[in-house]
DNA sequence: GCCGTTTTCGGCCCGACTGTTTTCAGTCG
């Protein structure tokens, strides 16, 4: 059992015992553990089966909670939840997802209207049994259908691309207007993280009517949720829904701060700030009624007694230690990456040929790549067979003297095959100077099989960096299923370095399991996996991924001069 | 339910906006 799904049966119980009404502390407790468990690179499922009384050190699990995780590991599931699973329906925890409906409103619909799915309450809603009940309106009845029709249509969070685009341009504009001193993106955009809830956006000005009549007729902007003086929420064409913020300019850097999140980083700093007497809020930090920090965050890091920690590395995931000890990352840069890794060109399902790829990543001061295009598994994308790649390392070569200032490597990306052998024969890969050895089939064998072809690889002495590992795609499909451990140990002794593929739709490795290889000895590749000169765009994301990751740049190996990058290649090449 | 360099009991982060209310509860981030 993966940390998880240990995890999101705790979040299952919180929600279920918040529409009971349940004490709100014992409610956090367990999404605090949830958090915990979910951020934890090693396996709970291990820790109870060899060493079970470490459960208490972890912070937030005390006894009761070890006990229960014990039960979980062991029998998938534990009493106190199957009780409160039979007493409240799926359908009812599924209401807690409408916008303005909390677990208070969702109790009473539940008591009093007997109300188990999304369909009764869109039918009681419509006959208007809704605003009959205490606490309940007109008002309160129309936004619960108006969040079921949204619901139908959204859903996921936005990918960290797409939602970046939108707030990139709506700032272009926005930053024109005379009365907009400071403009930027906060929360979790600006973190980084994978994925987007929804967007932040914080302005000093004082004059926060025009900012926000403007944003309310920009071309991105649908309709306008909720408006008042500092906060107005809107929502875009996309269905992704925004909050803009606008404070004083001597508040601006607390505002940053708050708005940036995460929430369980601005716990800690508030917490710190109480330490002290002093109050944290989004206007500053206070002694008493006296301001004593807030136009800039760096300001309000220091007086706490803390280095300025960057935006991606704000998830109480070690930081504040670090930034105590003074040991915070220096984290990598994107103008620290000299080398691409892994593209694909005409020769399989790329769109451009390799000397316009080789001029493109020039282009972009890039010193070195290694084109890889499919191995022939893939016959989708034309995957190349022994013949065909050793005809188009040929042609890589010319094109190699024809152009300089680029150096090209000849690579493959090739398949490991479902019964765990490589795609093309080990004499043919010994003659590369780069393989990647990747999953594209076989995805939900059982976890055994998925090792075993992982390792079956890592052992192949041509192999010298596994591709987008567990071949999730964010917010589509979950990845295969397999021990970290395992794999990035036999990654680690045989030399195979780990890449994080910056497609915004793989990010894989996620910013934990990267974190874990390096702290493993494993040298980071990110790679843009691009099948055309524009797919190079994309590395910015796998930078964000791997700052996350709190990695620097001596961790990636795309950083290094060809010559060094040799040097680090396993000993077999 | 967890936690402790004032505590093993009594705390547990902070503020804006909305809707349903006549001073505030619920929701959200």
């Amino acid at each position: 059992m993966q940390n998880g799904e240990i995890a999101g049966l705790f979040l299952e119980l919180a929600d279920l015992l918040e529409i009971q009404g349940s004490n709100p502390f014992r409610i956090r407790a367990y999404r605090n553990a949830a958090r915990t468990i979910e951020n934890e690179t090693e396996s709970f499922e291990l820790i109870v089966k060899n060493s079970p009384e470490e459960l208490q050190s972890f912070s937030g699990i005390g006894k009761d909670l070890a006990e229960k995780i014990v039960h979980v590991v062991e029998t998938g599931s534990f009493s106190q939840l199957e009780e409160l699973r039979n007493e409240i329906p799926v359908g009812v925890v599924q209401m807690l997802r409408l916008p303005g409906i909390g677990p208070k409103k969702v109790g009473a619909m539940y008591r009093e209207l007997a109300l188990t799915t999304i369909d009764e309450l869109k039918a009681a809603a419509e006959q208007g049994q809704i605003s009959e009940l205490k606490g309940f309106a007109k008002k309160t009845e129309e936004s619960i259908l108006k969040g079921i029709e949204h619901l139908a249509e959204m859903g996921n969070r936005a990918l960290l691309a797409e939602a970046k685009a939108q707030v990139d341009f709506i700032i272009e504009d926005l930053s024109q207007l005379d009365s907009v001193q400071k403009i930027s993106v906060a929360g979790s955009c600006r973190r980084r993280k994978e994925t987007v809830g929804d967007l932040d956006l914080l302005i000093s000005s004082d004059n926060s009517e025009e900012a926000m009549e403007t944003l309310k007729e920009h071309p991105l902007v649908s309709e306008v949720l909720q408006q008042g003086k500092t906060k107005q929420r809107v929502r875009l064409n996309t269905g992704l829904e925004m909050d803009l913020r606008v404070v004083p300019e001597n508040s601006y850097g607390a505002a940053m701060q708050y708005f940036t999140g995460s929430k369980e980083h601005n716990i800690v700093m508030r917490k710190k700030a109480q330490e002290r007497g002093w109050k944290l809020n989004e206007y500053g930090l206070f002694e008493g009624e006296k301001q004593i920090a807030g136009d800039s965050e760096e300001e309000i890091y220091t007086q706490l007694g803390l280095e300025w920690i960057p935006p991606e590395l704000r998830e109480d995931r070690g930081e504040f230690e670090a930034s105590e000890k003074g040991t915070l990352p220096k984290l990598i840069e994107l103008k620290d990456i000299c080398a691409d890794l892994h593209m694909h060109t005409t020769a399989s399902d790329g769109t451009a040929s390799i000397k316009e790829m080789a001029e493109a990543a020039k282009k972009l001061g890039w010193k070195y790549i290694s084109i890889t295009d499919h191995s022939k598994r893939v016959t989708m994308a034309n995957g190349l067979d022994e013949k065909r790649l050793r005809k188009h390392w040929e042609n890589i070569r010319k094109v190699q003297e024809e152009i300089k200032g680029i150096d090209i490597l000849c690579g493959i990306e090739c398949d490991i095959l479902e019964d765990g052998t490589m795609d093309l024969s080990e004499e043919v890969l010994l003659e590369a100077d780069w393989v990647v050895a990747v999953l594209h089939y076989g995805l939900k064998q059982p976890k055994e099989k998925i090792n075993q072809r992982l390792l079956n690889a890592i052992r192949c002495p041509a192999v010298t960096a596994i591709g987008h590992l567990t071949g999730r795609l964010v917010n589509r499909r979950k990845g295969a299923d397999m021990d970290m451990d395992d794999i990035f140990k036999a990654a680690s002794d045989y030399g195979v370095m780990m890449e994080i593929n910056a497609h915004p739709k793989r990010l894989d490795l996620n910013d934990l399991h990267a974190r874990k290889a390096r702290d493993m000895g494993i040298p980071i590749v990110i790679n843009t996996d691009a099948h055309s000169t524009k797919g190079f765009d994309v590395m910015q994301y796998g930078i964000f991924q791997a700052r996350r990751a709190g990695l620097e740049k001596k961790d990636v190996a795309n950083t290094r001069t060809l010559k060094q990058f040799r040097k680090m290649l396993r000993t077999s090449r």
